[in-house]
DNA sequence: GGTAAACCTGTACCTAAGTACCGGATTCAA
DNA sequence: TTGAATCCGGTACTTAGGTACAGGTTTACC
């Protein structure tokens, strides 16, 4: 945590060194050296020695990765996403991929919603033992069914 | 698929083979070793040749394995709650286990609840880029909280 | 008894999203 | 200018649940 007084002395560099955007952005170090890899995130200027000297405005992608991140998609979604570098060949707007992500986190709540009625029917029905479950015939466990979404 | 004429001459061996296993219960013979391996389903006898064979029951067995994957437990779960070689140091009974179960997966539900409202809620806000977005006061796009359940 | 199918062991690989470790280099403040 | 803090690149490891392969043996059918 940086008071006010010392980032009126570091605007002045040019820069965010990778521990200070870590922490801005509430990720680890080598979290960001990840991203770079994976393309998420555009290489930074470096210091004479190497060091790499991030821009204010990284701190606002690394929060808008994390929360893609938290909507559900993968990095690889997030990549296609922000399409670091220009977006060349059309990339997938925001739209839909949000409204295919959408019908894919329902598709994921209704199968969560089948397993959580058969656990409270399994509680209900005063299931003991699976070995003894798997015998009864009204026991309310899926022991023939394959099915499940996603 | 074997024809109930064929179960008239093999239930003489004395047993199922892997592959018959396998495609009885529906998984991968490879996946059957790597239940042995995992403890999950007990090491069956041998031909003279060195060929697993099991009996009958595995069928089942492999089947409550995949039923309880199904409901959301994980294999060491699944493990201690079947306790293959009998049950030492108290197995943890089924319905503590199906209870605890039971809270994490409404957790969870609740969890894709919230990221399936703020989905629509991009959606409805017809959020077009993310980059654009971060920077708009209204967006609804969560670019500051961190945390999520789970 | 020959041949093809099934089976054996052991090891390596797969996805996803990081984390951990290493020895060495750089930067910063006093 | 010196010592501590930070950072560098590269590589290997982690979790979970398998899957794939290589090279060799066994079994089953005709």
């Amino acid at each position: 945590m940086t008071s006010g007084r010392v980032d009126a002395h570091v605007d002045a560099p040019g820069g965010l060194r990778s521990g200070a955007l870590a922490a801005a952005a509430g990720v680890g170090r080598e979290t960001l050296r990840y991203y770079e890899r994976r393309g998420l995130l555009a290489r930074p200027e470096r210091t004479l020695g190497g060091h790499r000297l991030y821009p204010p405005e990284a701190v606002t992608m690394v929060k808008i990765i994390k929360a893609a991140q938290r909507l559900g998609f993968t990095l690889d979604e997030v990549a296609a996403l922000i399409d670091v570098g220009g977006h060349r060949h059309a990339n997938p707007d925001l739209r839909s991929q949000a409204a295919a992500k959408l019908a894919e986190t329902e598709a994921r709540i209704t199968d969560l919603t089948i397993i959580r009625d058969t656990l409270r029917a399994a509680l209900d029905a005063g299931c003991r033992d699976l070995a003894t479950c798997a015998e009864a015939p009204d026991c309310p466990l899926p022991f023939t069914e394959i099915a499940s979404a996603t």
